[in-house]
DNA sequence: AGAGCGATGGCCT
DNA sequence: GGCCATCGCTCTA
């Protein structure tokens, strides 16, 4: 079960944010907890870019957005709709506020916590969503601004050879046409199906 | 299968 | 006071 995790380099987020956003479809996301690590293959991703009206960092810096215009390769979890966490990557330099919202994963990694964490059996419930997987990881405002490369909240994995499909984003009204979500295509984990648009 | 909606709290105007 | 980078339940078909 111990497959080797090589975590990637901070030097992978200092690209641009669409980029990063494909390039994570297929690698392992993880979080070291108390009972042992958990995670899975990310599979769907949003990236939220320099000029997007629905990028958090739209605005310029706030507190709740500070780990946003940090160094590239850290997480940025915030509070959704007074109950879930959501996860991101903090993409480019210093200064920039931009990040790929981790939006599924396929289960890998201590499936029998993650289970007990939501409450359900159905491997497809697990982590199929953003607020779903921060609770299936146990993902919370206390890993915000954690490096990805020593966690808790770790990424890493080999560059994988899977098709990718890139649809339009999710739950937003501003810039909502831009094509800055990015689906492992024909995967049974996605929070929706990718829509032809 | 799809629409509607409540939960619940921080951040915005 | 309204808006959310959500989710799970209910209602209708």
């Amino acid at each position: 079960m111990a497959e080797p995790f090589q975590p990637l380099p901070h030097a992978f987020y200092n690209r641009d944010t669409v980029e990063v956003a494909r390039d994570l479809i297929g690698r392992i996301l993880v979080r070291e907890s108390a009972t042992g690590p958990v995670g899975g293959i990310i599979v769907e991703t949003e990236a939220y870019g320099p000029d997007d009206p629905a990028n958090h960092a739209h605005r310029g810096p706030r507190p709740r957005n500070a780990v946003m215009f940090g160094p590239p390769g850290f997480g940025y979890v915030y509070r959704i709709y007074g109950m879930y966490w959501c996860v991101n990557a903090v993409t480019r330099g210093e200064g920039t506020g931009e990040a790929v919202l981790i939006r599924a994963l396929e289960p890998t990694v201590g499936i029998e916590v993650m289970r007990a964490n939501r409450g359900t059996e159905d491997p497809k419930a697990l982590c199929s969503g953003p607020g779903r997987l921060c609770q299936a990881l146990g993902i919370t405002g206390a890993d915000n601004g954690c490096d990805l490369m020593k966690g808790p909240v770790m990424i890493g994995g080999d560059s994988a050879q899977v098709d990718v499909v890139e649809t339009t984003r999710i739950g937003i009204t501003k810039a909502a046409h831009l094509p800055w979500r990015f689906c492992m295509k024909e995967s049974l984990y996605l929070s929706r199906p990718p829509s032809p648009q």
